[in-house]
Parts: C-alpha cells; structure tokens; sequence
DNA sequence: CGAATGATCCGA
DNA sequence: CGGATCATTCGA
C-alpha cells in the first residue's frame, strides 16, 4: 500500500495495478537511452520514487526497482481508496493516481522508505487473484512476449 | 475517435 | 532552437 502524510493529511490506498519497466534494456522505458537529468533517480537506489509529468497534466510515479545499471522501475497504475480520499475517488490509472495524492515532480527521488510518501507493506493477495497481461499503451514491438501488467482480478482500482 | 495539456529529449 | 514524443484521460 501507498502512504502519504502530505499537506492535504494522511492518505493511504491500496496498489492493485502495476507495470514492470526494464530500465536500458527495454525500449519502452525512460531509462533505456540511458540517464538525462529527468531520469537519473532510476539510475540510482531501488526504494526510491521516479515521478514524471506525463501528457502536460498527470504525474505518474514509478518505484526504482533495480540496482543502478539495470535501472528498472514499476509503473503504479491503479489503487484503492483505503484513507482519506473524498467519497467516490477514482485511483484508477496511473494519472488519477498520482493526481489523488497530489504528487509532483518535487516528489521524484524521495526514499519511499523514510518520506512522507511511504511504500508500506500489505496482506498478500492470493495467487489466484492477481492477473497478468500485456502492458498498455506499448508499441506491439516493445510489449510482446513481455506481459509486464499485473493486476487484481476484479478490484475497482484497475483501469480500463 | 480526437483534443488538450507541457516537460523533456534529440537533432541540427 | 524547434518538432516529436509521451507509460493519459475525458467527452462526444
């Protein structure tokens, strides 16, 4: 789960959709041409945010999942509301996630194990529930044989 | 389907 | 410096 004491209080929600990035190695992700100064904190320690704005309006927030050289990162693509959210809140895609947290590019490169902004650890989900696909919005080339996504099988955070 | 939003990157 | 890109969302 996602945790956020932030100016606007504490916020918590329930991550049930992400996407793995393979870092250099994977033509869809921002570290594959290797570090520019927007992605640098991939470069560096896993357990740490990679936030960017993502088509002029939604910052989208990554978790630095790899060590330096390989500079993997997941994708948060949807949540559930646990905590604090107005009534009704979608967290459903990476860009009404980002948006119900109020993240910005201040956030990117803080150490979600000692911020505001928190990764908390979460009951296990049941093998049987989680369901795995292609991810979206990845040029066929990139994507195949690569079902990246994962998600859990009925929740109301996964996004469409 | 298509518009709209703006930081970022790359090539020249 | 300019044009293309981008892992998006919403509303007809």
């Amino acid at each position: 789960m996602l945790l956020y004491d932030g100016p606007e209080g504490r916020r918590a929600a329930r991550l049930v959709e992400v996407e793995a990035y393979h870092g250099t190695r994977d033509p869809a992700s921002h570290a594959f041409r290797g570090p520019t100064p927007r992605t640098t904190v991939m470069f560096g320690r896993p357990g740490h945010a990679y936030v960017y704005l993502s088509h002029g309006v939604w910052y989208c927030m990554n978790i630095v999942a790899h060590e330096s050289d390989i500079a993997g990162a997941v994708l948060l693509r949807g949540a559930e509301p646990l905590e604090g959210f107005a009534d009704g809140a979608r967290l459903s895609g990476p860009g009404l996630l980002g948006r119900a947290f109020t993240l910005s590019i201040a956030h990117s490169g803080v150490d979600l194990t000692r911020s505001a902004l928190q990764l908390r650890d979460a009951p296990a989900v049941p093998p049987r529930e989680v369901a795995r696909g292609p991810r979206i919005g990845i040029a066929e080339s990139a994507t195949s044989a690569r079902p990246w996504r994962l998600w859990v099988r009925g929740s109301s955070g996964v996004s469409r």
